[in-house]
Formats: C-alpha cells, sequence, structure tokens
DNA sequence: CCAGGACAAGATGTATACATTTCGGGCTCG
DNA sequence: CGAGCCCGAAATGTATACATCTTGTCCTGG
C-alpha cells in the first residue's frame, strides 16, 4: 500500500557485516553493525528493521536487539514508533537544515582545537585516510569513497581535545550521511569537493585552526548546497504531514 | 566497603516523585522522573538506581526500567557498567571542562538564533520563569532556586528554532548540573549570578541576539569559575584509576 | 466487480524465569 | 589477632512465554 515513499525493504543478511554463521554478538555489536552500515548507505533512509530478523542474524535473543535499537534510536540513527519496526531516520527538510547548521558550528569548533595537537604518526593516518578517498575516487568506487570520506570526519572527531564536542560531531556526521542520502540530487556522484579533505589535514597538521575551521565552514556549506532541499520537492512525506496531534 | 568516596545511598521512594502507588508507569515516565531528579540535584551524583527497588517503585517489570536507564545512559545521565548497579554520572575535572566549553559554544549560537524570534507569551513565560527564580533566591529556597535556574536555560533550549542545537544545549544543561553539584565550592550557595538571568530574557526579547550571545558566554565562564576543579582535588575518583583494562 | 469485514501471520510490548556475577559477612586456619 | 576463603543474598544478563497490536489476505455480500 504505502502511503509514504517508503525504501522499505528489509536488510538483506549480507547488508549487515559481521552476522555471520549466527555466533553470539553483544549489544554493541549490533549497534555497530547498523550504526555502520546506515554511515556507508548501505542502510538507506527508510530500511526497516525487524527485531526478530535481526536476533535470528546475530544470533541473540530480542532483549539484545532491543537494547541496541533503543540506542540508535537515542543517537537519532533510527526511528522508532509504538508497535511499528524500528527504520532508518528519514530526518525532513527542515531538519537537515539544521543539522548543517548544528555540524557547521560544531565541526568548525572541532577543527579550531584539533589543529597542531596531532602527532607526527596521527597526522600520518589522517593523510593516508585523504589518500585512500581520493584512489576510490578516481577509481570510481563509489562505495569505497563515500566510506573513506566519512572515516576522515570521524577521525577528527575521534581525535579532538575536547570529547564532548567530538562526540557530537561524530552524531552529527552521521546524521549528514543519512540526510545525502535521502536528498543528494539524482546526478551527482558529488561529495568529493575539490580536494577539502587534502587541505584541510594540511591546515590541521600545519596547526592552524582558523583557516582549518573556515576551511570546514565552507566545505559543509558547498556540501549542503548539492543537496535538493525545495520544501515541496522529492519525498513528500506525507506519513508526517498526515499525522494529526495524537 | 566503598573504595571511592561514594555518595551511594539508594534513593529513597520520596525522591522520585510520581512513584506513588505503584501505579503503572511507560519507560518515559521513569526516564522523567530520574532525570528531574538529577536535574534539580535530589540525586546526586553517584547515587545508585538499582533495576528492581525501581521497577517496584513504579509498578513495572525490569524491562521497562531498563529500556529507561539504557536511554540515561545514552544521555549521560547516568553510567551503567556490566553486571554493576547504574549510578548517577560523575563527569572527571577534565570532561568537566569539556562540558563547559562544549555548553559555551552551543549555548551562545542558541542564543543568537533565538533572540527575537519568541511571541510576546513566550517572552511573558521567560520573564515569569526569571521572577521565580529570583524569589526563590531571595527566599533562601535553594531547591526551588535550582529547579527555576535550571528552567530558564530549557526554556531558551526547548524554544530556539534550530531543534538540534536546542536537544544538544538540554543535554549540556543537564550535565551541568551534575558537574556542579559535584564540584561547587563548599562555602557558596552559588550560581545566581548578578541577574543574568534577567538581563539575558531583556535581550532575547529585543533581538539583540549578539550581546545575548556574549552575556550567555561570560555567564558560563562565571559559573565554571565558580567550580572547585583543582586536579588533585576532592572527589579522588580511585574507582576509575585503578580500573584497568578489562 | 468492488466494498467491507473477519481472520491469520507476524510484528512489538511486557512480564517473568533462570543463569551468572558481584560483594559483603562470617568462619576457619595459621 | 588477622588474613584468606567460602558462601549466600541480591544485583544484573539473557532468553522466552504470552498479550496485544498492526497489517495484508481472502472471503463474502451487495
Amino acid at each position: 500500500m504505502a502511503t509514504a515513499p517508503d525504501s522499505g525493504k528489509f536488510p538483506s543478511a549480507a547488508t549487515l557485516a559481521p552476522a555471520r554463521g549466527a555466533r553470539k554478538a553483544s549489544d554493541q555489536t549490533i549497534y555497530d553493525s547498523i550504526y555502520e552500515a546506515v554511515l556507508t548507505q548501505r542502510l538507506p533512509p527508510g530500511s526497516r528493521l525487524p527485531e526478530v530478523a535481526l536476533s535470528e542474524m546475530f544470533g541473540v535473543s530480542r532483549s539484545i536487539v532491543r537494547k541496541a535499537l533503543t540506542r540508535l534510536t537515542s543517537d537519532h540513527v533510527i526511528e522508532q514508533r509504538p508497535n511499528q519496526m524500528a527504520m532508518v531516520a528519514r530526518p525532513d527538510v527542515e531538519e537537515t537544515r539544521q543539522i548543517f547548521a548544528a555540524r557547521r558550528l560544531v565541526e568548525s569548533e572541532v577543527m579550531r582545537l584539533t589543529a597542531g595537537t596531532l602527532s607526527k604518526a596521527r597526522v600520518q593516518e589522517l593523510r593516508k585516510l585523504v589518500k585512500d578517498e581520493k584512489a576510490a575516487h578516481d577509481s570510481g568506487r563509489d562505495q569505497d569513497r563515500v566510506h573513506c570520506s566519512m572515516e576522515v570526519h570521524r577521525f577528527l572527531a575521534r581525535h579532538c581535545p575536547n570529547q564532548v564536542l567530538g562526540r557530537m560531531m561524530r552524531d552529527l556526521v552521521l546524521r549528514t550521511s543519512i540526510v545525502i542520502a535521502l536528498y543528494k540530487s539524482p546526478g551527482i556522484t558529488a561529495c568529493f569537493l575539490g580536494d577539502d579533505h587534502g587541505r584541510l589535514a594540511t591546515l590541521i597538521a600545519k596547526g592552524d585552526g582558523e583557516a582549518a575551521a573556515a576551511l570546514a565552514h565552507d566545505h559543509l556549506v558547498a556540501l549542503e548546497n548539492l543537496l535538493d532541499l525545495n520544501d515541496d520537492s522529492r519525498p513528500i512525506d506525507l506519513a508526517s504531514i498526515l499525522r494529526p496531534p495524537s
């Protein structure tokens, strides 16, 4: 029936990698698997996540799955409504704009704080991530490219001296990934903006926090502008429109 | 035995208000009750929260309680370690500094965005909160004063046009409340700084976002300076120091 | 042929049984 | 007298049974 444009297929067992053989898994394992799959856009927005299917996949009872799903809901990775299957979040246009605005604020500050604090070894790691991204881009492996691009931002979030802000940035990076999957303009392979990540790495290494912050800010503005955020357009979310008070 | 300076008493039934008569309660009810109790410092950092006690108090099974506790952990209200009772969070000095830094960043921006967007009715509500706080302060009802002070910030977070940032601010306000309870200098009744909240309300109403942001920033700097954050000092958290990898 | 309702499959919501772990009291042995 | 061990109360970890709700199918009556 599909009142709303639902991407709703079930995740194939292959989509959620570490489910092999139904070995015992902790709720952290399940959380990580789904998180990673959403981050890399293997699980598109709207994907449904039935508890029983997951519990069989991971070889645990529904209790564990439910704990993982509750945490994923708290982190805005999925949405849970009473008596309905959990599904990967589908933020509307307004929330998308708010996510970008919040991320610009937070990520800029993270750049300021992180610049000049990375050890040589860490800088090398960072440069490798950037190189991998470029390689994936050049050889057209789009899946890998998205993955590597996310890893650049996550690396910086993870190594920010202020871990409270770092954690916020981590969450915002994920939500950004979701809205990109939702709203990216059809033709665009997109999101490989110049060599922004390479230049960012250089500024971070050099310790120029202000320039890094400015670059990150502009990077995110450019990214948002690549999206198709005309209110009326695409995923006409009838569901949320037609949902009265209750 | 108490290896760490544990505030650890169990919450009396009276501490968690809406537990009357063991009526059925949703996980949201439990979440809210504990959240509110922590926010207003009725449940001090380190307080233990046994699942069975809570389930009896609220008249539900442990499943519901566990869901509430999982969410509270996600929001950094409580800490859960494997096989140990949940307890109200006790951030260390470093995390405290990070919380304040993050909150300065976020709350300043929230002020910028919120200034000039409140309806007349909303401004009235805000002024009433400020008035209530002052009244509580003047009559020495410290509990009420803390509550009202928190409500001012939460009101602004709730009515920020950017709800993603608003939600972040809400979480940071709570964590601030926790660290104030932990690290406030003994003698200080504190945290009623001049008439900052009153002036803030005026600036917000007038629409001067920049001034409001600056005031909020300075307000938070002053607040942090009231705390006793000498690394070596008070709550010598042996527990976390002596906890090896596992 | 279509509209409408009964029904069944399958999902989540909740409670509970049982396994496992923690931790303190108290006994025993040096 | 004190150190160390044993053990049991009580907490959490996990699985599962059962209730309830949602939803799609199929049957029936107009």
